[in-house]
DNA sequence: TCTCAGATCGTCT
DNA sequence: GACGATCTGAGAT
């Protein structure tokens, strides 16, 4: 299968959120499919790391079809792809439905499965937020800055019948931010924050 | 040098 | 569901 074009990525942030819906991604014989997005794009949206170019967020100034992967918190990083020449922008990958290397998946997050199957809950737990599905994949900032379709891939899985559910919200933290999220309707691997 | 973070997890109610 | 602890690094001063 062909990785997404770099183009894919070239248009407007919002709209590259919305799309990536359904998408599957895959590192190192693990996969999942995109079922929760959010749209980051410069000023006005002060929380926003595009709102503000520093050596960190420079990628989401001069790049499209690039991972920004970023730590957090002191432990976690968070996945995001680069979208639009000529406007700061970035679409979080907030939340994967596991489809393969999910035992592999499970030894990363330091899940105990035995011989066992997983439970539905322990299953829907791994990649459910993005920094969940960072660890899960073994993502970290060794593969920042690095294009889509090199060690990371972006495909379309085909996948179109699905309802998408479109949030916004305005005047998050202490900055103004306007916040895109999307997420396919009724699916369990959705985060809940 | 200092502040605080685009999250997660465990604990408590 | 709410809340607090966590703990490294980027960015501000």
């Amino acid at each position: 299968m062909k990785s997404l074009s770099k183009e894919f990525f070239n248009r407007n942030t919002v709209r590259v959120a919305r799309d990536l819906l359904g998408k599957i991604i895959e590192y190192k014989g693990a996969s999942g499919m995109i079922v929760e997005t959010e749209a980051y794009r410069g000023y006005p949206d002060e929380a926003s790391h595009a709102a503000k170019r520093t050596p960190r967020s420079a990628i989401m100034f001069d790049t499209h079809g690039f991972f920004y992967i970023y730590f957090v918190y002191g432990s976690y990083f968070c996945l995001n792809i680069t979208t639009e020449e000529g406007q700061p922008g970035a679409v979080l990958i907030r939340a994967l439905q596991p489809l393969r290397g999910i035992r592999m998946m499970a030894g990363r997050r330091g899940v105990k499965t035995g011989k066992n199957e997983l439970s539905r809950k322990q299953l829907v737990n791994l990649a459910s937020g993005p920094g969940k599905l960072c660890q899960a994949f073994g993502l970290t900032k060794a593969l920042n800055n690095t294009a889509v379709g090199g060690r990371i891939k972006v495909y379309s899985s085909g996948l179109k019948k699905f309802r998408v559910v479109k949030t916004t919200r305005v005047g998050i933290k202490k900055a103004v931010s306007l916040e895109w999220r999307f997420y396919i309707k009724d699916n369990l691997f959705v985060s809940r924050g």
